[in-house]
DNA sequence: GTCTATATACAGATAGAC
DNA sequence: GTCTATCTGTATATAGAC
């Protein structure tokens, strides 16, 4: 039935947003029912728990990275695509300033915590490192590519948190120029 | 008296140990007492709150971090101390790859909580950094040691965190190799 | 399928005996 | 200074009327 995908994708939109804005801990199934017009008792015909939230809004991650991912496809040369894709993820932004990086906040979370919604989560990370992997073989980087990979989806999570930290522009602008002109040179 | 900072000191080392396994917030004020071998009730005639345990527990970190930094000094060499500062934070082991790392997991977490607290654990942050500018002033990188602090630091946070995504040594293992590598020509 | 009312558990915090 | 008992609020989760 539409109706039933309907709130439940509502629910889910919800609880990713809520989860990027204020973690998973700290959000409260009142606050995922209420942004999404749901009574809280209702969450439970499409839930069976907190946890089953959890793993459906790591798939919604991942089908959402996987269409930004495709957008990036338009782009021919693959230096500007992976420093586009780059300059996105890491350029200082109200978001990134006040939640920092979503991917990154719930593998710590996650992580953290261990077991299988640590590994579910972690899923997210990999598909970025295996994006970036791709494009970095289209550039011919070849066997190097995996670590060169590591090492920049490594530093983008850093740049996210410290923009998160310390909250200032100037803190992080240098750096992601840095990192863009070092993509062209690893 | 001396039994009063016994105990307001085992209870800050409890939290202190708590936070960075568990998170500020997963941890309970019966978690604390406990390891601290100190009564529930008893908590709150040294702390008045659970945030101002959060506030003693940046203060006692401060502290361990400026002795950490002063134990460095013993190492003549610049580019040897800062390499061997860099890889004992990023050398995977098995606390990076079960918790993380204790200045970005709180960064993270109270940074998107905000206001004085996030301000607090963000001096944890900028205490590592001003040490890292200053080891690069001595290498004599002048006027770009706070730019390649910041490149530094953002990949030793993000290296950790990658340790504790995937918990596996051989993702992280040669990216430390890399960043002591790039230190030297940086 | 939907929603109100509530059971149950546990958190932070306090009262007050010792 | 120390500790037990408990207040109060709020979280996850369930029961059951509609």
């Amino acid at each position: 039935m539409a109706r039933r995908n309907d709130k439940r994708e509502k629910l889910v939109s919800a609880a990713n947003e809520s989860f990027r804005q204020r973690g998973v801990d700290s959000t409260t199934l009142a606050n995922i029912a209420e942004l999404a017009k749901v009574p809280l008792g209702n969450v439970y015909y499409y839930f069976k728990s907190k946890e089953s939230i959890v793993y459906a809004v790591i798939e919604h991650r991942r089908k959402e990275n996987s269409q930004k991912f495709e957008g990036y496809a338009e782009i021919t040369d693959p230096l500007i695509r992976l420093q586009t894709f780059v300059r996105d993820a890491v350029e200082h932004n109200e978001t990134s300033e006040k939640f920092g990086d979503a991917v990154g906040g719930l593998c710590q979370e996650l992580g953290r915590q261990g077991g299988e919604v640590a590994e579910a989560a972690s899923t997210l990370m990999e598909d970025t490192l295996t994006w970036v992997e791709s494009q970095l073989i289209s550039l011919g980087k070849g066997e190097k590519a995996r670590q060169i990979a590591m090492v920049l989806v490594a530093s983008m999570q850093g740049i996210n948190l410290l923009a998160l930290t310390f909250k200032n522009p100037n803190y992080t602008k240098e750096q992601a120029d840095y990192l863009v002109d070092w993509i062209a040179v690893a």
